[in-house]
DNA sequence: AAATCTATGTTATAATATTACATAAGTCAA
DNA sequence: TTGACTTATGTAATATTATAACATAGATTT
């Protein structure tokens, strides 16, 4: 359960490309909409941004969403890379919140002992409506 | 976060013929392999399949696995329809375990209080090796 | 230099999901 | 029972997300 902890790496050109693409977007992107952000860079195939992701997501500078097929920069300076980390979505601002605290891992540490597993790769991912969008919440 | 329970529906007979189609299956199923499982009785396109998932999901009958894309039924006689409900999945046999308790249902109210959101949707996913797969574990 | 490893480029295709439109079947009020 | 309405279904086309396969280029080690 525990990622790559990054201290110091030095990215490849497309990995700083698309990790500046997310930081940029400040909310999940997918994979296809940051190929058209990336194509005036001279990104040509999805694949160029797939592979980026990946390492990426491995050196925990970025994350998967599961739920929304789209990806989104890492919020801490460096992510505590306990691989515990829950996401937070605004359905209808698409606001963020990452959350990565002892709550997180000491949950999923009591589900992974109570259902016998070896975990390896956790997702959680709350959706709803953030303070500011439940309070206006017309539509 | 309350999902609809469940005391009687008729189910149509499309969404009978899916849900049989999981429960027999006892694993995560994707759309198209549930298609193809339903060819025989006359189903011809996704949207079969999608539609009949839908209206299931709504009633609690079976699950979406978004980390997997796919789709498994309800391991509960009626799943608590608290919404809130964890996935632990085994990597190498498949095999899902539901996890519906009060811990599941703790955890999300306190990280809906602590981030503020007015949740409506919650996912919870676990990967990693099960009990016997670990035990094994060559590969 | 040869061997090797990693990153990249490019094309094609696979896998997942939805839009749009047409038809049929059930429900309910008048 | 008819008509109005809603829900379920059928079907084709297409959109969206992701990967496979193969070729090339650059960096690193021996």
């Amino acid at each position: 359960m525990k990622k790559n902890v990054v201290t110091k790496v030095k990215l490849t050109k497309n990995q700083s490309l698309v990790l500046d693409s997310l930081i940029k977007a400040g909310q999940p992107s997918g994979a296809y909409a940051l190929l058209d952000t990336l194509r005036p860079h001279g990104f040509k195939a999805p694949l160029q941004i797939y592979r980026a992701l990946e390492q990426l997501i491995d050196l925990g500078l970025a994350h998967r969403l599961e739920s929304l097929n789209a990806f989104i920069a890492c919020s801490h300076v460096s992510c505590e890379s306990s691989g515990a980390t829950a996401f937070v979505i605004c359905d209808k601002c698409e606001t963020v919140q990452e959350i990565c605290d002892e709550s997180i891992s000491n949950f999923l540490t009591s589900l992974a002992r109570k259902t016998k597993i070896k975990a390896s790769k956790s997702s959680i991912e709350l959706h709803g409506l953030c303070n500011g969008c439940s309070a206006v919440s017309h539509s």
